[in-house]
RNA sequence: GGAGAGCUGGCUGAGUGGUCGAAAGCGGCGGUCUUGAAAACCGUUGAGGGGCAACCCUCCGGGGGUUCGAAUCCCUCGCUCUCCGCCA
């Protein structure tokens, strides 16, 4: 949520700015509504203040043994009047809220102008992408071909947009989650973390994918629950400092986790119809940090660079692009995406993407610090990243790592988690 | 699933329908003392919002109700804890 004291101080320029998101802001609608707020509020809080006043003075009167009776008839329209005015004044708050809830965030002055993910710009390409001397497959083949990867029975379990593995690539999965959540604890200072996976709309609305994308999600009501299956741990992950006021001690809060994700995948459905590119359920490695203020900039960089390492470790050949205005998610301010090269697709393909979210998710979620310099509390920032998706880095081993027979080699620093295997076959 | 007890500021924890936004303690901040620190002592210290301002409003788990007036009474939902049952 952006800041409302800003909206008013300064409305043209953030819709200016709202306009590289695509999102067009309907300033009159906001400015008539901010004007009703304003008288409706004054009057309440008179009438308010009135009945607070009248009220006190009838405590004292009777406390004294004088006659009441007089004032409770000053009263005795005031009650109607206030109940009147308090619905009205709810039932506009929480229309402004609404508007304001469905506000993206606005993009951070360093994010480059553009309009579709054809304008992000590409800071960094590392690696070689492999050079193969035979016929290659992609991992639908490959995959399918060990007998590990298997699309049609999950499909007769579930549907489409599910898949279902056994054996070594399995296995291999597994350890990938492993050694990605090591290396981030171990070498990058995070703390393993675990959440629930089903999450309520007040944490989904901190996070800022409700009110507006509840179509993506998958939702869990019964009789006793309305739950949401988490697209990503950045959900619950971030949400852990909701409604918290940290001490500036204890930041930064560092988070990794493992956890399976759920996305419905409305609106793409043509897209990404062949093989595990693009699933209703997939495991992700995620990393989370609550910041100062001052360091979210820098967290970013950081942050970014612990998802790199681990492609670099598993001698993965990426680029890095920096998002456009036009192409950044709703909540960010600012986002670098990773991208693998899958030579079964000829392509690069996002297999993480990091943002810092400034203040937008806190506000959403009262996530603040105790500032030591004004000894406030103060709204932090959150940044997230995916490090890496684990389904997506299973299929770019499988197709940067084949061999002519339709082997899989295993990276180098797997091997060990692998307990000794070298390569997948048949 | 059954029975009971709770939910109050950063934390612990008092609270009679009427100057209660709320005692006290801890913590924080400032000061005295000290070479410095600790201890002790003194002072100070909730959050959010509106208004040009004076100042005002809201908040005691969420929502609703009773009342001139609710942290306090009633209803309802959520959560926590204890006991019993079941259970990976």
């Amino acid at each position: 949520m952006l800041d409302p004291k800003l909206l008013r101080a300064d409305l043209d320029s953030v819709v200016e700015q709202l306009r590289i998101k695509k999102y067009d802001f309907d300033t009159g609608l906001f400015s008539q509504l901010e004007k009703q707020r304003k008288s409706l509020q004054i009057n309440t809080q008179q009438l308010q203040s009135e009945r607070n006043s009248k009220s006190k003075a009838i405590g004292k009167t009777k406390a004294q043994g004088d006659d009441i009776q007089s004032l409770l008839d000053e009263v005795a329209d005031l009650g109607d009047k206030l109940k009147q005015a308090e619905g009205d004044l709810d039932e506009l708050l929480v229309k402004i809220e609404d508007l304001l809830l469905g506000m993206p965030n606005v993009p951070d002055a360093s994010v480059p102008a553009g309009n579709t993910e054809d304008d992000n710009i590409e800071v960094l390409v590392w690696g070689e992408k492999p050079d193969f001397d035979f016929e290659i497959k992609d991992h639908v083949d490959l995959g399918v071909n060990l007998k590990m990867l298997d699309f049609e029975r999950a499909a007769k379990l579930s549907g489409s947009r599910f898949v279902s593995m056994t054996g070594p690539l399995v296995t291999l999965q597994r350890a990938l989650i492993q050694f990605m959540i090591d290396q981030h604890r171990l070498q990058h200072g995070y703390t393993e973390a675990y959440a629930p996976y089903l999450v309520n709309e007040a944490t989904l609305t901190g996070t800022g994918q409700l009110p507006k994308f509840k179509q993506d999600l998958f939702r869990i009501a019964s009789e006793n629950h309305d739950l949401y299956l988490i697209p990503t741990a950045e959900v619950p992950l971030t949400n852990f400092v909701a409604g918290n006021i940290v001490e500036a001690n204890d930041l930064p809060l560092k988070y990794v986790a493992h956890t399976p994700c759920f996305r419905s995948e409305a609106g793409s459905y043509g897209r990404d119809t062949r093989g595990m590119i693009r699933q209703h359920q997939f495991e992700k490695v995620e990393l989370v940090q609550i910041v100062k203020p001052e360091d979210s900039m820098q967290a970013l960089e950081e942050l970014t660079a612990h998802a790199e390492a681990i492609l670099q470790l598993l001698e993965l050949p990426y680029r890095k692009v920096i998002l456009c205005g036009g192409d950044l998610g709703f909540a960010a301010a600012k986002t670098y995406d990773l991208e693998v090269w899958l030579p079964g697709q000829d392509a690069y393909r996002e297999i993480s993407s990091c943002s810092n979210m400034l203040d937008f998710q806190a506000r959403r979620m009262k996530a603040r610090w105790r500032n030591p310099q004004t000894g406030k509390p103060e709204l932090v920032h959150t940044l997230n990243g995916s490090g890496l998706a684990a389904g997506r880095t299973l299929i770019a081993i499988m197709e940067n790592f084949q061999q002519a027979d339709g082997s899989i080699r295993i990276p180098e620093v797997l091997v060990n988690l692998m307990g000794g295997l070298t390569e997948i076959r048949l």
